[in-house]
DNA sequence: CGGTTAATTGAACGCATTCAACACGAGTGG
DNA sequence: CCACTCGTGTTGAATGCGTTCAATTAACCG
């Protein structure tokens, strides 16, 4: 699990200045178990939180009933900061997660319209890089590639070697547009060619960064 | 599920507001001829613009010469209003086209610096939803579905019972994630069950709603 | 330890791709 | 007006990738 942030990261979903500092005087820490619905899809996007432990994972469900996982969001990662009126996707624990909660109306007021635009703002250009991202990966890219890039991004978040994965497989699936199988195949593939290795189903390490980095690239 | 515009949408990607007043002070009409860039792939984005006649494509190339088609945006639609610095995708004249064009750093003069942030807001909101249902399109969908969501999208936005195709059969698939030649075997599939017909390549009619949107849905 | 869920593996199928040939339409020049 | 070409779209046949269905194994938890 990520303990430290990433001060140097401004890119990311984080927030920062005013926001932040929002985030320490207004919110509420709220605490969810393993599976637990934080929102729902299309639910009203008034409240939005800031991860502090534990993984969310953000999904969506068609009309019929196929299954779609938009992201996993990590320790310091905003979610649910939408630009619109809605939340287009679900949000779950992943894991026994704690979050900081508040209310765009409180920040609103308490920073101003301008400065909640702003980071709404921020927040969404990383999202939809990742998004336009996926497009790509969902869009034109092999099994193999897609897992291989998953990897790759979960990998890339660790500064140790050691990975750990906290969605099952379905997930995986989910958000690669695969089945379960298909994931499961791709994953000892990769790892009978001695590029990723599973000591466990839920925990991984690099061997070859060169090489998954070619294929995911 | 939209999948491009609906134009029953009022809170689509068009201006509205400081905003369409800014346009109609500041903008510059610039014209582009079939094919023509508007803006590159990673272009800095300080000039974005609003469809005024013809068709624009966004696309982007992947690093292994996949292409990637993001959108097509008609008159009304605003062009290149990103959240970030760049233009993440490129932008084409699918037709001859003419544009308004503005920077910026003119509209945050103008308007101010919140206008132009609550103005980005707006478009993206609407370009995030796009993202996102072609995210399910692109992961969970069959080919055939994905051809119907398109010729439906297509149909909706037009009054009339015949719709033009701006965009040939590789902008398709490049949109869908599929090829030319599945493109057009889908097509040909729904056209002799009826649900369309074309008289000619760029050009159809829905002949059964119904049985498109229980497709596309 | 059983009982349960998650993950892997196998085999057969099917959808979309690939490769290749052919048809069509628009534009050009004889 | 026809022949020719070029770009675009369609069609056919074969291949292959990912899915589906089914069985097995591994991990988890009482």
């Amino acid at each position: 699990m990520t303990l430290a942030y990433d001060l140097t990261d401004t890119s990311a979903t984080r927030p920062t200045g005013p926001l932040l500092e929002a985030f320490e005087r207004l919110s509420a820490r709220v605490r969810f178990g393993r599976e637990e619905e934080i929102y729902g899809q299309d639910d009203d996007a008034e409240m939005f939180y800031r991860v502090v432990i534990g993984v969310v994972r953000t999904s969506k469900l068609t009309f019929d009933g196929r299954r779609l996982v938009g992201g996993f969001y990590y320790a310091g990662d905003l979610v649910g900061l939408e630009p619109g009126p809605l939340h287009r996707f679900a949000a779950e624990a992943l894991t026994v997660c704690e979050l900081q909660a508040v209310r765009r109306s409180a920040v609103r007021a308490y920073a101003g319209e301008a400065e909640v635009d702003r980071a709404i703002l921020h927040a969404t250009a990383h999202e939809m890089d990742r998004l336009q991202d996926h497009v790509v990966l969902l869009g034109r890219r092999s099994a193999r590639e897609r897992v291989a890039n998953f990897l790759l991004s979960l990998a890339q978040r660790e500064p140790s070697d050691h990975v750990d994965m906290p969605m099952g497989r379905q997930d995986m699936a989910d958000y690669l547009g695969l089945t379960i199988e298909t994931v499961s195949r791709m994953l000892t593939q990769l790892q009978g060619e001695a590029i990723v290795e599973f000591p466990s189903t839920r925990r991984f390490q690099v061997r070859k960064w060169n090489a998954l980095e070619a294929m995911a690239a």
